[in-house]
DNA sequence: CCCCCCCC
């Protein structure tokens, strides 16, 4: 009993050699299956032989082996760029119901899923699917185990197929935004083949929504985009509100219009994702959102196409390549920015002083990226009120007991606090500035009742601590302000708040600096 | 027979 199988990459023809010997029966017996994609074409038998003679490979068996792969050679050369099943009718996927059987359609796989496996009450199993389109409409098919295997490297996004024998079922809408009361199940016999004639079968169609326009849609809106991809984050690691582990990246698209988009890309394709080259990436179906303003995600239902070949990208890259790099942009999609969420304004120390930032009414807030060059240590750290937001400054009774006179009590005890004044630097100019308790601790990197702790027991080590951040650079988000004390003016710059430098983040902005002063 | 569309 043996099985010869041949295939062409397209259909797969296999001979069964059957040999059974039914009593009384004569000495050899063969019966040959042929069998193309599942489907039984032609079934014979033969006997023969003599008495005292039993293998068939002496006699007539072996030459009516032969004759079946002959037939098979044939039936594969016929097979060859020619429908399938020509008893079967061509009709088209809006004409497609559960009550008929006999069909065959021809269309495009408009979009391939990844293999995804499930696990649950009733079981476990692997599936992926694929919709297709033509003339008609368009249609979702699922193939599950066996049939992943079967035909998941055959199926290509944007190639053209003979589809028949699947099963159809009535599609739930819940889950399908396609257009079709059905859907499609792959099973053992069905057939998919590729068709290398895709004459009148649509291509996969785009609205692209210029950028700038996706301001005036709606939330959750699913819409088609193309763009630039200027810049993107690394891939990360999220866990999603049900617990579960999900990759996924952030891509900056920008188009002639000139502003960026904010897009999500989820699971594999947030993986694989290459952004170095700043490709073209075009994605059909994400859905608006209004994080952060507008931004868009990708969905499982959503095609991604980098570079695609289409004459909407040309243009976008030669825009790009030729201006668009250096267009000033504006992002639809808020940064997430620090603390209060209000917009960095970034300036150099300099810029500080040379356009008068704190002189106004209000005070002004500005951000830098500076080095710590001397952080003083007299004074640095005093003795608060212990109660709950009161900070006041407690005074030593000398007798055990701190006075604090905003809460009019006396305290057994106090807590530290810090008040630092450090002097700043970047390229070219200083600053003096305060940092209160919060913004201290993050400098130090000690709590202040750690260094209360280390001033009057360790010195060397206390002193260590301030040695440890000097020369340390950091994001400092700052207020500035004019203060007048005994009519001397002098400009007042607090720190907010402490930031580590993103490197990537801040070479992109002296690019974008260098960008702007080559204009 | 799946059916997840997420995060800040």
């Amino acid at each position: 009993r043996f099985r010869l199988m041949m295939s062409d990459g397209q259909h797969s023809l296999s001979c069964e050699y059957l040999s059974e010997k039914p009593e009384n029966f004569k000495d050899w017996y063969v019966r040959v299956v042929i069998v193309m994609d599942m489907e039984i074409l032609q079934s014979a038998e033969e006997t023969g032989g003599k008495i005292g003679n039993p293998t068939p490979y002496s006699t007539g068996g072996i030459m009516f082996l032969k004759c079946a792969c002959l037939k098979i050679e044939t039936l594969i050369k016929s097979l060859c760029n020619t429908s399938p099943s020509s008893s079967t009718k061509l009709i088209s996927i809006s004409h497609l119901n559960p009550y008929q059987s006999k069909w065959t359609v021809r269309a495009r796989v408009s979009h391939k899923s990844s293999i995804r496996t499930w696990s649950n009450s009733k079981g476990e199993g692997k599936l992926f699917s694929f919709d297709i389109v033509d003339e008609s409409g368009e249609i979702k098919i699922t193939a599950f185990n066996n049939e992943v295997d079967r035909f998941f490297s055959l199926v290509e996004q944007g190639k053209v197929y003979y589809i028949s024998k699947a099963t159809l079922k009535v599609a739930n809408k819940q889950f399908s935004t396609l257009k079709n009361d059905y859907e499609m199940t792959l099973h053992a016999h069905s057939s998919v083949v590729p068709c290398g004639d895709s004459q009148g079968i649509p291509t996969m169609h785009c609205d692209f929504v210029p950028i700038a326009e996706l301001e005036n849609r709606d939330k959750d809106a699913i819409i088609d985009v193309i763009g630039v991809c200027k810049s993107a984050e690394d891939v990360s690691r999220i866990t999603t509100k049900t617990s579960r582990e999900v990759s996924k990246r952030a891509l900056n698209l920008i188009d002639t219009t000139g502003k960026v988009v904010t897009v999500t890309l989820w699971g594999e394709e947030a993986e694989k994702f290459d952004g170095s080259a700043q490709p073209v990436v075009a994605i059909k179906g994400a859905r608006l959102s209004d994080f952060g303003g507008r931004s868009l995600s990708a969905l499982f239902s959503s095609t991604i196409m980098i570079n695609p070949d289409i004459p909407e990208a040309f243009r976008l890259r030669a825009w790009y390549d030729h201006k668009g790099y250096a267009v000033d942009s504006q992002s639809l999609t808020e940064k997430k920015s620090v603390g209060s969420g209000a917009k960095m304004n970034w300036k150099t120390l300099s810029d500080v002083k040379n356009e008068h930032l704190g002189h106004g009414e209000k005070a002004d807030y500005f951000s830098c990226v500076a080095t710590v060059l001397y952080i003083r240590k007299e004074n640095c750290l005093y003795q608060a009120c212990p109660s709950a937001d009161c900070y006041k400054k407690l005074i030593d009774q000398q007798n055990g007991f701190y006075r604090c006179e905003k809460c009019n009590r006396e305290f057994p005890n106090f807590k530290y606090r810090l008040l630092l004044s450090a002097n700043l630097a970047d390229f070219g100019d200083n600053q003096w500035v305060t940092c209160f308790h919060e913004t201290a601790e993050v400098l130090l990197g000690q709590s202040a009742e750690t260094l209360g702790q280390l001033r009057d027991t360790d010195e060397a080590a206390f002193d260590e601590v301030f040695q440890k951040a000097n020369y340390t650079t950091h994001v400092f988000k700052n207020r500035v302000k004019l203060e007048t004390y005994n009519d001397e003016s002098r400009v007042k710059v607090t720190v907010m708040e402490l930031q580590p430098v993103d490197h990537r983040e801040y070479s992109r902005r002296l690019l974008s600096n260098i960008r702007k002063l080559a204009c």
